[in-house]
DNA sequence: CTTATGAATTTTGAATACAAAATACATTCT
DNA sequence: AGAATGTATTTTGTATTCAAAATTCATAAG
């Protein structure tokens, strides 16, 4: 297949790739919560010099997802779970305008994607795959993100949920759960069919809330395998 | 006065200090919008090298305030009436959580607080002292924001409200408008000291999206004047 | 044996130096 | 005159260097 030579030439800064590529090694929980980041060691495993390599991680740092001390360096943030009770109420209150938005701007197309995309995942879960289940559901919220029209919403959702991801093997859902979060799945997408914004908005936020719920019993449950401080 | 020797000695890094310098001079409108941010400028005028003010200019970015373009520098982030239209609803939204958290979290001294500073605006109000009005606004929205004991969301707002902040200029509110803005503060409080959540978020959500319209307003009204891209 | 003390080492903070890209400007050609 | 091209200058991007602070480790005192 030929390359399009037409295509704009890519290029960007080291700090920006840089960013991304720890961004995505945090989020992806590659770099364990509290780890050390030495920046000699980090510019030898990329083989940059520390000035990029430090602009990046003031980014990630007002990103929430670094933890930089004054002369002590800097450190993967660790997800407490007060910091679990924090983002969530806020991921809530995000995804329920997003969902009243969306209502507002979504097209028949993209309903019909997202109803595709649901079934599939409906699937996954009588599947038992959890794996593609998460991945669906990711892609169906990302959706309808996309949807509500709002580009500074859906950075801020998503700088969230990049925060917290980390939480989501924590999570190990009761196999109850899990159903309950299927069935509120299928409203929120009649909902959307419907177009009935405010429905939608308060069954995100409930279905948040859930969520928040069942990382709770997680955590809560092994208390003495937390020890991330 | 004798100084308190045993205080801890203030040590900050410089892109810390830096930071905090330009987010105040572009959220207080001291930079204009669009306005190019030179770091030889910068540099010599705060007489530090370019290192820690590049540092500093990503965070900035990172916070909206600052727009970067590669090997094209920095500028103040220009604020469009788009911009606005994003920020007003998630705003909104944040307002609503922070009222429903508020509710389940505040003291009655902290009410007593609110009341005696919504009494003062009224009174700015009456006056016509603007100026007066907006600050002890801001210390009532603020207020509320701590009452919620969620500093997250708290930072997410104040990150908000910063930006749009240089817009508050534009509003020149009209008399019947700000007649309107007392009486929902009015509900506001009413809704805060009988605790009531639901209504209290529904207020917060609705203030917000009336202060969007006004501002709209405000922006459509001398279209030509805002030539800021 | 435990706890301080202090030097050596490592690591971070900031400034300078060097390289690459963009802008400004003069010159040439049509 | 106007557009285009090439060169000089300025500005940004990255690396390196220097300085200051923190950590480590050895040593000595209690």
């Amino acid at each position: 297949m030929p390359m399009d030579v037409t295509a704009p030439i890519e290029r960007r800064p080291l700090h920006n790739e840089l960013a991304e590529r720890l961004r995505h090694l945090i989020v992806e929980g590659d770099l364990a919560p509290g780890e050390k980041l030495s920046e000699r060691d980090l510019c030898s495993r990329f083989g940059v010099s520390r000035t990029p390599l430090r602009e990046a991680l003031k980014v990630l740092s007002a990103e929430g997802l670094v933890r930089l001390t004054p002369h002590r360096g800097a450190a993967v943030a660790n997800l407490t779970l007060e910091d679990l009770e924090e983002a969530f109420p806020i991921m809530g209150a995000l995804e329920a305008v997003a969902g009243e938005l969306a209502c507002m701007h979504i097209t028949a197309a993209e309903i019909a994607q997202l109803r595709t995309a649901h079934e599939k995942m409906v699937a996954a879960y009588e599947a038992g795959d959890l794996g593609g289940y998460f991945a669906l559901n990711e892609r169906i919220h990302e959706t309808i993100l996309k949807a509500a029209r709002n580009p500074t919403l859906a950075q801020m959702q998503r700088g969230l949920a990049g925060r917290v991801r980390r939480a989501r093997y924590m999570a190990n859902m009761s196999a109850s759960r899990w159903a309950q979060a299927v069935g509120e799945h299928e409203a929120i997408l009649e909902a959307l069919e419907t177009r009935d914004g405010e429905r939608l908005a308060m069954l995100l936020k409930t279905h948040l809330a859930n969520k928040l719920v069942t990382v709770r019993e997680a955590l809560t449950a092994d208390e003495d395998g937390s020890r991330n401080d």
